[in-house]
DNA sequence: TGCAATTTTCAAAGCGCTTTGGTAAATTAG
DNA sequence: CTAATTTACCAAAGCGCTTTGAAAATTGCA
């Protein structure tokens, strides 16, 4: 059953060549006559003949391999919701260009330990780093590792001198945040993700600048720093939407607690997009389309698979050329309008009293 | 900066010991006097040294690697939502079983010769099989190539002699449905993976098992094979809802389609578990808690990430024994009762008449 | 035709480990 | 106190590739 597959020396034998003109004309070195490699192709094809990974990788220093860290809370035994569609763009470059995906699954209190020791055992060429919080010191240690890097989003204070694909996060907050702002609502809570998140402090910042560069005061009891699941917008909604002055718009950082915002809404006997409004951050996971022409929610779109992609081809050019300049891109995310958005309701008063 | 990393010969000349003595030391033989092996242990430590796993792999002709093959459609662009927690949960046995997790991104349409190039090319020690289709072509194949491997889910026909860990879809399906049937419902709706999946053919199996036992036909124009999104549910039952002879209860494959059906239910101005009732196959994925003392909705519950743990563990003993008996284990699902079911509303009618 | 330049092929030396088949030192037995 | 084990270590031979340096075959040009 399990016919042992055959080494070079043996395929070689049999094809009257020596190892090295047949490595060399797998390879694609121009050191061999045409007619010879296409002879060696054909044999392979025919023979089923593939060079064993494991001593090519040993023979020519390289692993070949990308290795993607899945820190993996203990306690919340939660994993980021965005990692599947990032992981699929991201593959899809690997696989294109020859390289494998290690992915290492990590408690996350030993994150950094796992870094070291893929470097260390030689098993990763470059590593993907995800979820940068800010200030994170996952950046020093693949520096000091001296290790091929790109970051998915940036790290606050350091974003000089190393790869990042991010996308403009306070920019795409400020944006949805005036959006509803111009129409007419001035209590917007924020349904953001864990405090300690960089990508979070961004869109925080963009909240905060759009209310300030209109006059609006910054509620901090409006603020919320959370894992983002479905239950957070639920409880955060429902709390905030039966209490005192509630808000009449809510912004969110994933389309998961948008949700849970949705429900808390309509438990409440309210209408999404006339009631209350509610814009998110929309990841374009797939399985939760946001699109069409009238999508469910108003929205900041930027797809994580592309982004996914974009990070693994700087990697992949990082580690060919070490030396370049490093790759530093700015996604923009796109507004598109939703029904999950409408006027104020003060403001609709208003404005229904003038007719 | 980069370090070059010290090897076994560096190190053990270091140590004033042979490779030999070091490399058994290392790797806990019993060789080696348990003073030396603590000299060595510590040393290692002390100079940061660790054996190459490229060198490691080709001499001991294992991959130590696992390799997860996990397809993308083209056109739909679509991940399966479960993959990440399932591969959270068996990432954590690997990294416990010094296993690395190889994980290649392909296209739907080359999914089989993923598989070939991996085992061929001696990059993995074994493979997982996600995602089963109905009499699915690749377990001949596997056992064809003589990998060891371990099938999450089962495939029809061909449940014997190869390794699964599957949950008892038939049954958790068959109990949900007539659980409904015991709430007076009669017109049920089924919203179920693809149909070539094979755990969409075993829950259809339950549902229409739990019908015919209490003599209610099987309404095909009830029955939906789709990609488990939340737009199928919710377009599914707002065109039902708003039709003749709407259902009084949905069945959904997944949590994802059932927050679509959620959200129609509301549109519908009705209210879920009191007019509409909902009862879903929950896999516990950690963004979508669904728990607490009354869950959001009625739910089968059987964890996926736990199933990632148990066939990763097989797979590693499979690995290690592979002349064991194969490892085919069925896991249940609870029955949760939740907040998304109630009495049928023609059932309440009779009851209160006859107060 | 002859000799240098070029193209094509080859034998052998790594890559950094593990593992086999020893040997010297330490221990036990007689 | 010597012979027979056992223990603790070592030198060297792989693992299956790539790649270097050299040789053989082919080509170019006078």
């Amino acid at each position: 059953m399990n016919k042992k597959s055959m080494n070079l020396k043996e395929f070689s034998e049999l094809l009257g060549l020596s190892q090295t003109t047949v490595s060399r004309a797998l390879n694609g070195y121009p050191e061999v006559r045409e007619s010879t490699r296409l002879k060696v192709l054909d044999a392979a094809r025919a023979h089923n003949y593939t060079p064993n990974a494991r001593a090519k990788r040993l023979a020519t220093g390289k692993a070949m391999t990308i290795g993607h860290v899945l820190p993996v809370s203990k306690k919340h035994e939660m994993v980021n919701p965005i990692f599947a569609d990032f992981i699929a763009g991201a593959g899809e470059i690997y696989s294109d260009n020859g390289f494998d995906l290690l992915l290492s699954v990590v408690d996350d209190v030993s994150e950094e330990a796992s870094y070291r020791k893929l470097v260390s055992r030689g098993a990763v060429d470059g590593l993907i780093v995800h979820g940068p919080k800010v200030n994170d010191s996952r950046i020093a240690l693949l520096r000091e590792l001296g290790v091929p890097f790109v970051v998915h989003g940036r790290s606050t204070e350091i974003d000089t001198d190393y790869c990042w694909v991010d996308v403009n996060n306070k920019r795409a907050f400020q944006r949805v945040t005036e959006f509803l702002l111009d129409l007419g609502h001035r209590r917007i809570a924020l349904l953001n993700g864990l405090a300690d998140m960089d990508f979070a402090t961004r869109r925080g910042a963009g909240y905060v600048a759009a209310l300030e560069s209109r006059d609006v005061a910054v509620d901090p009891a409006l603020m919320f720093h959370e894992e983002m699941t479905e239950n957070f917008g639920y409880e955060t909604a429902r709390r905030l939407l039966s209490g005192d002055n509630a808000p009449t718009a809510f912004v969110a950082s994933s389309i998961i607690p948008g949700i849970g915002i949705r429900r808390a809404i309509s438990d409440a006997g309210l209408t999404m997009g006339r009631d209350v409004s509610v814009v998110i951050h929309d990841d374009a996971l797939s399985y939760f389309s946001n699109d069409g022409d009238e999508p469910a929610f108003t929205a900041v779109r930027s797809s994580v698979r592309q982004a996914g992609r974009h990070v693994a081809q700087a990697l992949i050019d990082r580690i060919a050329t070490p030396d370049a300049p490093v790759h530093q891109e700015m996604l923009e995310a796109v507004l598109t309008v939703g029904r999950s958005t409408g006027q104020a309701p003060a403001l609709r008063q208003v404005l229904d009293q003038g007719k």
